[in-house]
DNA sequence: CAGATGATGTTCT
DNA sequence: GAACATCATCTGC
């Protein structure tokens, strides 16, 4: 039923693999339970740019994002945090998408235990009606995975994930195709978050006016073309 | 609201 | 020994 990412949307220049994945799907089967996002917000990382952990050439951390396109590329840092990353280009080439936020589907009340978050138990319908009219409600599910290591917590992804095939049908880590496309009017691109280096560089890409981005927009909507 | 800070451990220089 | 693709919590407007 649900389809796998289409594997050659990610054979192409980050920037652009970056904004193809928003509106993807990412899917976490454990044996806890199932939990699901829509992918919101990404970021570009590529060989040639200092910010990237394939800047310097390869080492034990970062092979797996000069490997072939759709495997994970997890790594921990800060101490505490773990994040993921999409790889993406063709094989020995050092590219890679950090997810940065999801639109939490399915799995919610799982994904606010694994965040320590109190979420009523009700399904998720309800709770978005709820969201819609209790601010509490609403920050909680946007508490969820509204950040790169918030949203690893949630899906109960770790190192355990790095290297793994995510476009395998029935993978337990899935990466399924956009249920909608998301039309490139509506994709914002700006500066990316948290580095130091090449901060220059318009390499994050958010759905316009979602509100699980891990930050608003200051930059207004981006235009139809895509950077390199 | 903005800005500062501590947590905490791996990776790289 | 420094840096780190972060987050929660705190302080002071």
């Amino acid at each position: 039923m649900a389809t796998i990412f289409q594997a050659d949307a990610l054979l192409t220049s980050p920037t652009r693999a970056a904004q193809r994945l928003l509106g993807a799907v990412l899917v976490h089967r454990t044996p806890d339970g199932t939990t699901s996002g829509i992918i919101v917000e990404t970021e570009a990382y590529c060989e040639t740019d200092p910010a990237s952990h394939t800047f310097a050439g390869r080492t034990e951390r970062n092979q797996i994002m000069f490997g072939p396109a759709g495997h994970a590329y997890v790594y921990f840092t800060y101490g505490i945090h773990w994040c993921f990353n999409v790889v993406t280009g063709e094989d020995g080439k050092g590219e890679a998408v950090l997810v940065r936020a999801l639109q939490p589907l399915k799995g919610l009340a799982l994904m606010a235990g694994r965040r320590d978050i109190q979420l009523p138990s009700e399904s998720t319908g309800r709770l978005l009606r709820r969201a819609a009219r209790e601010p509490r409600v609403r920050k909680a599910l946007i508490s969820l995975a509204s950040g790169p290591a918030k949203l690893t917590q949630a899906m109960g992804l770790s190192g355990e994930a790095y290297g793994v095939d995510l476009l395998t049908p029935r993978g337990s880590l899935r990466l399924l195709a956009p249920g909608t496309p998301v039309p490139t009017r509506s994709i914002v691109a700006s500066p990316r978050v948290g580095i130091r280096r090449a901060t220059d560089k318009p390499w994050r890409f958010h759905i316009a006016g979602n509100p699980y981005v891990s930050r608003p927009s200051r930059v207004g909507r981006v235009s139809p073309q895509p950077q390199r």
